[in-house]
DNA sequence: TCCACTAGTTCGAGTCTCGAAGCATCTTCC
DNA sequence: GGAAGATGCTTCGAGACTCGAACTAGTGGA
């Protein structure tokens, strides 16, 4: 069985992710956020040009109308807008609210606080990503 | 700003197993299989002791219910059997049908044929896994 | 202008998740 | 032994998530 290094490696991938989400969980509540609608906030950075519905949707893996209800949960919460692009009107782009920058900061600190990758040393972390990196590239 | 190294890991677990769900999906639902009962497929292994609802909910980051749930899901398609265990008749064990193992082996082996892991060495598995493990295991 | 295409939304159905309550079975302690 | 509490699992009900199909609005090419 050749693939036993392979399984191993992807298990871990899993457990890690899993375990990140629940530690965090109880962060997240106190948000009224929940694992989807943490996600969709996570994926939305502050420091980048605001992402279309369209980008969003491929960042997280879902399909449009999945996206549009996330998207209505956290415009609901006063954490981000949807903005009409004016280069094409039939795209929106999602833009962060001053209170949805707060709270994805705070989220996104618990994530770095609470995730088992926290116990590993910068060269590991840097090591782990260069990895992980080169599986996506291909 | 210190957690940027650890962002980028975080980012890329998350990444690496969305990634490998959704390459697999199209396996899963010729199975008639979703995400979460193909998770507790996954989580039970031919190969150890049949494990109980409590243990298999630990696995899986799920409570009791929504494993009863999944259950059902796995036990109506006849991939799984509940079992009493004759030492604590509270406590049932799940044990895979022969369609169950046989359908596991097909997933399994779908999941390690497209996951981005897959173009990895084994040396950089075993890397990999080592690094993994060492976050999981403090 | 017409027409095919694209971005997003709405709708409806199915799936997933979980707290609360209930049942059966241990375990503890007297 | 028997009551009292703990544990493993299920049921129930409500809410959250996901997606295909159909729809609206806007774009771009002939």
């Amino acid at each position: 069985m050749t693939g036993s290094d392979l399984t191993a490696a992807v298990v871990a991938v899993y457990d890690t992710w899993m375990r990140t989400v629940d530690l965090v969980e109880p962060v997240l509540a106190a948000h009224r956020l929940t694992t989807a609608t943490f996600q969709a906030l996570w994926a939305i950075s502050p420091d980048e040009d605001p992402p279309s519905m369209k980008t969003l949707a491929e960042r997280l893996y879902c399909n449009a109308p999945n996206l549009t209800f996330m998207t209505n949960q956290l415009a609901d919460r006063g954490l981000v807008e949807r903005v009409v692009d004016p280069s094409d009107r039939r795209s929106r782009v999602l833009v962060l609210t001053a209170k949805g920058r707060e709270v994805r900061g705070e989220v996104v600190e618990a994530v770095l606080a609470k995730t088992p990758l926290g116990t590993l040393s910068e060269a590991e972390l840097h090591q782990l990503s260069g990895l992980l990196a080169r599986a996506l590239r291909r």
